[in-house]
DNA sequence: CGTCGGTCGTAC
DNA sequence: GACGTACGACCGACGT
């Protein structure tokens, strides 16, 4: 939305025509035609050259039917079948497209026209310009104020006025224009007699197609005979004029970036088409050649020499930026020793230092600690640059050997995650064999697997040295393929720079010191569990009249619909009657057994998942819970924690709380725990501009209140605790992007009245119905939405044909920024914290975060100044157009501090 | 005996 | 089908 540069569509189709026609006979040695090659090409060039567009499209018509062949078998049957020499240039032409860079797009069964109709509507309500490159005055009908036409072989421009002096009627015309006239070429029959002058006089004098036809009786002479008996294909004409701007195409505009020209390839076309003077201006031989090596192995070196280990240091320290990868005895950080480090500074090659190897061949191994005490330096030196994949695992690691990683330049898992957030996995193999084609030696490959699994310290040296020097030198190709990525979108690249970055070693401490917990307090817990579990399982038999497995949902299934005959109140998505909590809270109401079985449910649930598993947790070593957090998971921008989860400890019920209670200081310590308040509908008010949200932000009242007041027109003090209730589940379900059925559900009302809800809601808070609305139209357009930090979410199915699937990625689109900004503000947060507590030398540790809120474990000494510097590092991080409202408790458990 | 999809439930 | 983002327990089917 912000690029000044047009998106840029080129009729492919339509040019490779006319430059077939256009262009003398131009063959290669070989005979081979290629002048349409050649003159498209050409005019695609002189396109890039003059307008150095960002977003680019050459769209080629699909073989196959489209939905005007369905309305009207002759359309387009004169059309004579492609010449050979013609339909032989495609394949190049397509080859050489997708060589300089631009997206080629060819979509069955949809005419070039109406993609580019789409595309250029959806850039336009993003706010953007289009250029329209093509022979094919049909699209004149595309132009608007933000849409312009160009003809880039004869060098002419259509923006509104040149379409009216060039038609006689304006853009919105031209497809009334086009059934009079009609068109031979696509068989369009239009009206017979009826030419370019004829059809613009009548448009000015009657002002439209309708019109026109109204008017016929009136039309004296042959032409008004050949009109009055047109008027039934007249209707026909115009559909067929049409461009449909309205077609899935599985691609956004978004999707549309320029990529940078593949030199090799089209070098390769060039020598091939015979392309002289473009060959030379290439220039010569691609030195680095890197591209080509990319599917065989690099050169990579054992370090098992202290000559080679100075040499290689030497050449680390020389270097601008080098990629570091660990390999350790234990996927779990906490526990893993290193086994050998790996790095490089040059593609294709690579270096293993085997540390901690066991077998046959450790002789050549040198000895650790002199190593780690040799590397040190180097290692700390935040001025030596480094690069690796998932940073914060090595960093853990060596910290575990007292060596501090600094110079944590690029990660390249968090480079593909900033890129884009929605693909699935950031692992090293998927990214390699994503960016670069490479299909990397998986670990499995080199430990074995199953029972037949060893650990990476009794893998060979040789064969670890293979596996791990690629690592690194995978690491740094992908770095060079992803950062001049990041670099093309420069929000994306200060995200990346100024918060993900940062935080890896912010994560890492935080997992490191972990959190005490009361191993005994959840022991006891889990016997008192215990023994209710078995009383309720007894109880639920009986009312069975059967034993059957409470666990399973499915015999429950049985036990409850087809034995006890309940009614089936909601299926689950396979069509299986569901036994949710909901539908067992409204059965409880007349039976006795799923209240049995919902009690039973929720117990076990605290004894497997909390009371048993946490203390399974504590390491031994330090004796606490070392969670760990994912930065690179959730497609919003949070982050995601597991074993333990710590992010889904319960607090709504009492006996919730009291596993929370478990997670207490150390002696002498308090916990303290910051939250922010509201902190998405404070986002929703700074991104939406609502006066009304914005004033309940300002004057601090309770927002909740202040909505069930404006929604049921009482004032603040004569809410009702049930508007309120309702209130609050309007502004939640906004936040997620909910539609009037979730509300009705939620609220246990019917449809109409939710929507009734949402429509008195949108009355009084205008400016949050227009955010919704721009949110889903740049979703629509971009095929992204963002967070206020410009973090990018992207949408691939918000054009999707399955409403199911669109619809989800609307709802998507609407919660995105919200969650995702308030992602952005904790870890900024998250920064200046951890940026006062390095600074100030004080014993207060961050320990945890939850999403809205932060925990620490403070020396009861140093409360006072933690309160008032956490206060003031969360609230400060930005200034929106609400206050930051930050709310602190502290005590000495968890429970208590919240 | 492991893997994987389905269902459920906890958090924000 | 219908309210967003996660992690994980458990079951049961399936493949080794």
């Amino acid at each position: 939305m912000n690029d000044r540069k047009p998106l840029v569509l080129v009729d492919g189709s339509s040019y490779l025509y006319r430059a077939f026609h256009a262009m003398p006979n131009l063959t290669n040695s070989r005979g081979e035609h290629t002048g349409a090659v050649y003159g498209v090409a050409n005019m695609l060039r002189k396109l890039v050259a003059d307008y150095d567009p960002q977003h680019v499209a050459v769209v080629f018509d699909a073989p196959g039917r489209t939905f005007r062949d369905e309305i009207y078998d002759a359309y387009k049957a004169h059309r004579p079948p492609m010449p050979g020499e013609l339909s032989a240039q495609i394949a190049p032409l397509h080859a050489v497209v997708r060589a300089m860079g631009l997206t080629l797009l060819m979509i069955e069964g949809v005419e070039a026209d109406d993609v580019i109709a789409t595309l250029a509507d959806q850039a336009t309500a993003a706010g953007m310009d289009t250029v329209i490159s093509t022979g094919d005055k049909d699209l004149a009908q595309l132009v608007s104020d933000r849409v312009t036409l160009i003809d880039t072989m004869t060098n002419t421009r259509y923006d509104r006025a040149a379409v009216v002096e060039k038609f006689g009627v304006p853009p919105e015309r031209i497809v009334d224009y086009l059934a009079l006239v009609g068109d031979p070429v696509d068989n369009i029959p239009g009206v017979p007699k009826v030419g370019p002058k004829t059809a613009s006089r009548w448009l000015q004098q009657y002002g439209s197609l309708d019109a026109v036809k109204q008017h016929a009786g009136e039309i004296a002479g042959k032409v008004g005979e050949s009109l009055r008996a047109s008027l039934e294909t007249v209707d026909l004409s115009r559909r067929l004029a049409t461009v449909n701007r309205n077609v899935d195409l599985g691609v956004t505009v978004q999707d549309l970036q320029r990529q940078e020209p593949d030199a090799a390839q089209l070098r390769l076309l060039y020598k091939d088409l015979e392309f002289k003077s473009w060959l030379a201006a290439l220039g010569g031989i691609n030195r680095s050649g890197d591209e080509e090596t990319s599917s065989g192995t690099g050169t990579y070196v054992t370090i098992s020499e202290a000559a080679q280990l100075e040499a290689w240091l030497e050449r680390l320290q020389a270097a601008d930026l080098f990629a570091i990868d660990t390999e350790t005895t234990d996927l779990d950080v906490m526990n893993a020793e290193l086994v050998g480090l790996s790095f490089t500074d040059r593609c294709g090659e690579g270096a293993y230092l085997p540390l901690g190897h066991v077998g046959p061949g450790v002789e050549e191994q040198l000895d650790r600690g002199l190593v780690l005490q040799r590397l040190k330096d180097l290692l700390e030196d935040p001025r030596h640059k480094k690069v690796g994949q998932n940073l914060k695992y090595d960093m853990s690691v060596l910290a575990n050997h007292g060596i501090e990683l600094r110079g944590i330049e690029f990660d390249t898992m968090l480079e593909s995650y900033v890129l884009d957030s929605t693909g699935s996995r950031h692992d090293m193999d998927g990214l390699a064999l994503k960016y670069l084609g490479y299909k990397t030696i998986k670990y499995e490959e080199v430990t074995g697997k199953g029972k037949n699994q060893i650990n990476f310290r009794e893998v060979p040296i040789e064969r670890a040295t293979q596996y791990a020097a690629e690592d690194a030198d995978i690491t740094l190709r992908l770095h060079q393929n992803l950062w001049p990525r990041l670099g093309q979108i420069p929000s994306l690249a200060k995200l990346f720079r100024d918060i993900e970055m940062p935080l890896v070693s912010v994560l890492s401490r935080m997992e490191r010191h972990g959190v005490r917990i009361d191993t005994e307090m959840l022991r006891r817990q889990s016997s008192e569990l215990a023994l209710r579990l078995l009383e309720l399982e007894h109880e639920a038999h009986r009312l069975a009249g059967r034993p059957f497995n409470l666990a399973s949902p499915l015999q429950i299934q049985e036990v409850l619909f087809n034995e006890q005959r309940l009614p089936v109140l909601k299926k689950t998505p396979k069509g299986q009657p569901s036994t949710a909590e909901e539908v067992l809270q409204e059965l409880s109401l007349s039976y006795e057994l799923p209240r049995v079985i919902l009690e039973h449910r929720g117990i076990a649930k605290l004894k497997s998942t909390y009371a048993d598993k946490l203390p399974e947790m504590v390491n031994t070593r330090t004796g606490r819970v070392h969670t760990s957090y994912h930065q690179a998971v959730a497609a919003t921008g949070r982050l995601s924690s597991s074993d333990p989860n710590l992010q889904n400890i319960p607090v709504r019920t009492a006996e919730g709380r009291r596993i929370r209670q478990a997670f207490v200081p150390e002696p002498g310590n308090r916990l303290l725990s910051a939250d922010y308040s509201q902190i998405e509908l404070r986002i929703m008010a700074h991104l939406s501009g609502d006066r009304g949200l914005l004033g309940a932000f300002e004057q601090g009242s309770d927002v909740h209140r202040a909505t069930a007041a404006e929604v049921f027109g009482v004032s603040p003090d004569l809410v009702t605790d049930e508007m309120r209730r309702n209130a609050k589940a309007i502004n939640f379900g906004l936040i997620y992007g909910m539609s009037s059925f979730g509300l009705a559900q939620q609220l246990k009302i019917d449809r109409g009245a939710a929507q009734d809800y949402i429509n008195l809601y949108f009355a009084r808070y205008p400016g949050v119905k227009d955010f919704m609305e721009r949110t889903r139209a740049q979703a629509h357009a971009l095929g992204y939405v963002e967070t206020v930090f410009g973090r990018r979410l992207y949408l691939p199915e918000i054009n999707a044909a399955n409403q199911a699937r669109r619809q989800y990625a609307e709802r998507t689109a609407i919660n995105a920024p919200m969650q995702g900004t308030a992602a952005d503000l904790i870890k900024l947060a998250m920064l200046a914290v951890d940026s006062w507590l390095l600074g100030s030398g004080t014993r207060t540790r961050m320990i945890m975060q939850v999403h809205d809120e932060l925990v620490f474990e403070v020396p009861e000494a140093e409360l006072e100044t933690a309160m008032r510097q956490i206060r003031q590092c969360m609230t400060g991080v930005a200034r929106l157009a609400v206050p930051l409202v930050v709310d602190i408790g502290t005590g000495i458990n968890w429970d208590e501090a919240h």
